[in-house]
DNA sequence: ACCGATCGGTGATGGGGATCACACAGAGCT
DNA sequence: AGCTCTGTGTGATCCCCATCACCGATCGGT
């Protein structure tokens, strides 16, 4: 099933997007230096503790950025849509990559190299302020995982605030309340800190109560309103 | 007990600490801009969820940044020590605050408004680059602590992380293996995502093991290398 | 010296979810 | 058609830890 999830989504991607909204010159000046490349599924662009080479901007498809215990479990931190750039931090701390970043389907990735991307940044400071936003940003999302996650401990709580932040994103959408499943149980499991089985359990468990549908690999969510009662309740 | 730890610490707190590492010119602007206070012991300084007024930067005492869950439970994010900016994140991004600060002991603070930081960070090429390395040091300690506390599910193990994290901060000091209990259980319950009675029990059984051996309110570690086989055992 | 508050230790109990162990379905391949 | 691999559904079991409950210790204030 996971392959077929692939398959569409890799022809429903969206077109490569231009160089975020940054003036032509700016533009210009990356598309110069950055290399673009096409990436297969299920391809490690950088691993968790690796020393930073550049940042990785994604033009298309869909990343999923993870951290991993010694003991083999993971955790997936969130899945990058394009526009977004990744190892950002690192390269500007110098430190080792704080996550791995893998290919969840085809992708088309801009590289920067480290040197390139801090010469930019002086050069340009609107690139410099991008950059500094853009790691508040991941903080701030990282501090809001990290709350979901130890806040509740029921694991139903946990998969009903996955489902809700799925809605969400889907906002715009011309069907607000369906969501397209990319992720098999297991990595919903690595998402909300859970085994697969328990997210097999709860999905039946959420059917049986009505709270949600699966149409192929659609999910519909009659009622979100029902889904949010789930949430400190 | 905690207050006696606190008076203690608090007789011991270094001296304010000179503004970071600056080159004199901009030390001198920035003393300019910022008011420094000193703050009463359980002094909240910004709360999760509020729009940001400026960056906090600690020159004595230290402070305890936390999240807290809408059921009223508390996860401790660091307890932060002098030298150290709070807020920058939300500052620069603009969104809310995503952490509560509130001082541990009597403290000497240093604030910044928002659009002095701003303007300064644009005069100074330096403050921006500092600005962006703190945030991204944030980023790693954050990951680092999702990583401890998701991918070991043993409330013991999660114990061990911690005091081994004492020890590191401690290498420097007179007596490597000693620790100064400056956190009640509950807060190291708060830490480690764990109840206090947990902490109790857990302590209790560190001790059997000649793991841990305690001094007034001084930890004594006989061997690391002892607490560092229960991580990922 | 009294009291109230905070902190720490410990027992009993119960539940939620991890884990093991299967069975089944569908997709891709030869 | 087979066969393999991955993903999913579900039962049985077990254990860790949250929770409730209570007590003792210590400290500070009046």
């Amino acid at each position: 099933m996971a392959t077929h999830i692939v398959n569409n989504t890799q022809k429903l991607a969206p077109a490569a997007k231009t160089f975020c909204d940054f003036p032509p010159s700016l533009v210009d000046a990356l598309e110069q230096e950055a290399i673009t490349t096409t990436y297969p599924t299920g391809a490690v662009l950088f691993a968790e503790g690796q020393a930073p080479r550049g940042v990785f901007i994604v033009r298309r498809g869909r990343v999923k950025l993870s951290i991993c215990g010694s003991d083999g479990r993971t955790l997936i931190l969130r899945i990058v849509d394009p526009g977004c750039p990744l190892g950002v931090a690192a390269v500007v701390s110098g430190r080792q990559y704080e996550a791995t970043a893998e290919t969840q389907e085809p992708c088309e990735i801009s590289f920067l190299r480290q040197s390139d991307l801090l010469r930019l940044m002086r050069l340009h400071g609107e690139l410099a302020l991008w950059v500094t936003q853009h790691i508040s940003m991941d903080y701030a999302g990282t501090c809001r995982e990290i709350r979901d996650l130890i806040l509740s401990d029921s694991a139903s709580e946990k998969l009903a605030r996955l489902l809700v932040g799925w809605l969400d994103q889907n906002a715009a959408a011309t069907n607000p309340n369906h969501v397209k499943m990319a992720l098999t149980h297991e990595e919903i499991g690595q998402m909300i800190g859970t085994s697969r089985e328990t997210v097999s359990r709860l999905f039946a468990g959420f059917k049986k109560q009505r709270l949600i549908q699966q149409i192929g690999c659609t999910l519909v969510i009659p009622n979100r309103v029902a889904l949010e009662s789930l949430i400190t309740a």
